[in-house]
DNA sequence: CGAACGTTTGCCATCGATGGCAAAAACACT
DNA sequence: AGTGTTTTTGCCATCGATGGCAAACGTTCG
């Protein structure tokens, strides 16, 4: 429990300035060799500690990168949020992780609440809404997973139509012609790209759209098992099924195995945990939260040490993990 | 864009004294109405915007707290880091989380980190070894999950021997009496205790344990494939099987699944995505990080504010979802 | 030996907000 | 009006580290 001490401290014990302390903290050279000793050896005696608050007060600028996702619990922000940190601490920072809750007003909190405390960037998966506002942060900038309406920023994430248009193209590779889409609301901007990608390929490979195979409203799991049912019940039969969301493919898988369909194609957008172990095992385009957490880090560093460069979109490549149920022929 | 204003700033447009544009700021009732009606204005015209870092430096403590996880990806703590940092926006503090990668020395340097941040409280889910040097930590401390060995600080988890207990005991209840372990390696302190509740269990009824029904060497989902594998090939066969761990789940259930051996009764310990949406559905104990974080953060504020309590170990209640898959009889 | 130079070192102000204390103002009352 | 009391306000120091500048030191050279 001793009293944690302080540069003036260790200067004082030393028989040196603080000044001096300081720029033997700071691997200043213009110290003389014997002098640094004594200080180092000092601060290792006392247990000297920096006070990161009086740096950032003094810097004007805090060694933390602060972190703004949906929801915090969801795989693939979870995945993200873990790379993230990884990649800061490797380079010296802590993060600040706060979520929106998809609430435009709570984003608006929460972000405000990181730049007062002077982070030294910011990571935002914009919640769909005006983003103008954000322009005014006085802090480096990158979006993440998704661009941000009126917001001109760099941007890191997926080319989600490109990704979906490869996954169609892989089923309609295997001899599928009536393949059903299973995704989120198009309001969401990744799912609106993802849909394009699936109308994209089928297009291109001259075939129809059926709209009654496109369920284009289903944000749960729950909702997506709904649809699924309803597909394998009536209508028209997809001999494939894209699933453009994890959260999706956890319902519409055990909805196949249920109905012993598992002859029925299938390619997921997003691993999950037990895509492997399935049988078939599930094929998946890898969707990682990992990747983009990496690589919206690196680009933030980037930002923070070159302020004028253009904002630029990068798409972190996936790639398609087949693993069987992608690769079944009708 | 617009210089950020200072409370000098602020102070100087409304005609008073920095100290009376601080009272405003924080509500001392020591400042007249139309004074500070006058103050609040210019703040706003302003857009004056208090700055965190000197607040922190000058009360010596900063409003955040500080979670340490072992793996911040890991579907049990993705939900206890959401859980916390909800809580504790709610009540005003933000959250740096670190991850331990499960590294002692790792540990240690982030939790250092953070202190040098003066975060207000600390929530940590130790890694298995010594701690007793947190105990000079200087700030309020809950464990979360798990005690650690050689200090006696609040402990928010689950009992994890009673839980095991209890799910076997159902098993029991419905006629098992070959009952298949499978878990993590013993010297994860909490999968210890899950298998001190198997055995308590089967003791209690009067039962046996057979030596090959159980595996507690098993760190990952393949493993326990593994392991679930090897025990329907060979030997005495289990009528049913608790998993003591979400990742062992999701590595037992799709074998059950693959070998069409779901007539053997399963409970799980952790919920997992898929469980309610297989068939038969899947029963687990629902330990859920989210109840953990609430109840952790809950307990860290009241050692805030009363710093000399008693440690006391919290222990948050779980309860059996019973799905299908643990009802089944032998 | 003193000038001129480079190397080390130290003093003071600063970042932005808050706490202690005292001064000023406002009010009550004899 | 004068004194006492309460309210309202302001000055200064402080939290801990760092930057600018100047002073002290040591060295080399004319």
């Amino acid at each position: 429990m001793g009293e944690r001490s302080i540069l003036r401290d260790v200067a004082q014990a030393a028989g040196v300035s603080l000044r001096t302390a300081s720029r033997v903290l700071n691997d200043d050279p213009r110290v003389a060799a014997a002098t640094r000793e004594r200080v180092q050896g000092v601060m290792k005696d006392l247990r000297y500690v920096p006070d990161l608050m009086a740096r950032s007060l003094r810097g004007g600028t805090d060694a933390t990168i602060g972190l703004v996702v949906e929801s915090i619990a969801d795989p693939f922000f979870s995945e993200l949020v873990a790379a993230v940190e990884s990649a800061s601490s490797d380079a010296g920072k802590s993060v600040l992780v706060a979520s929106t809750r998809a609430d435009a007003g709570r984003e608006l909190r929460v972000v405000t609440e990181l730049l007062r405390r002077r982070v030294s960037g910011l990571l935002v998966v914009p919640t769909a809404s005006d983003h103008s506002w954000l322009a005014q942060a006085a802090a480096p900038l990158v979006l993440v997973d998704r661009a941000a309406e009126g917001l001109d920023a760099d941007m890191v994430g997926t080319d989600d139509q490109r990704a979906a248009f490869d996954a169609v193209a892989h089923l309609i590779a295997h001899g599928h012609r009536d393949i059903a889409y299973v995704g989120d609301y198009s309001r969401v901007s990744t799912s609106a790209a993802r849909l394009a990608g699936y109308r994209e390929a089928m297009a291109h490979y001259g075939l129809l759209v059926h709209d009654e195979l496109v369920h284009a409203d289903c944000p749960t799991a729950r909702a997506a098992s709904a649809a699924m049912s309803s597909l394998l019940a009536e209508g028209r039969q997809p001999t494939a099924v894209f699933s453009a969301a994890t959260r999706c493919s956890l319902g519409v898988v055990p909805v196949l195995h249920e109905h012993r369909r598992t002859d029925v194609a299938f390619v997921g957008f997003g691993d999950f945990a037990m895509a492997d172990a399935l049988v078939p095992a599930v094929t998946v385009v890898d969707h990682s939260g990992a990747a983009v957490g990496r690589a919206a880090v690196a680009r933030l560093a980037r930002r923070i040490s070159e302020p004028a460069l253009m904002p630029e979109i990068v798409h972190v490549p996936v790639r398609l993990v087949e693993r069987g149920s992608g690769e079944l022929r009708p």
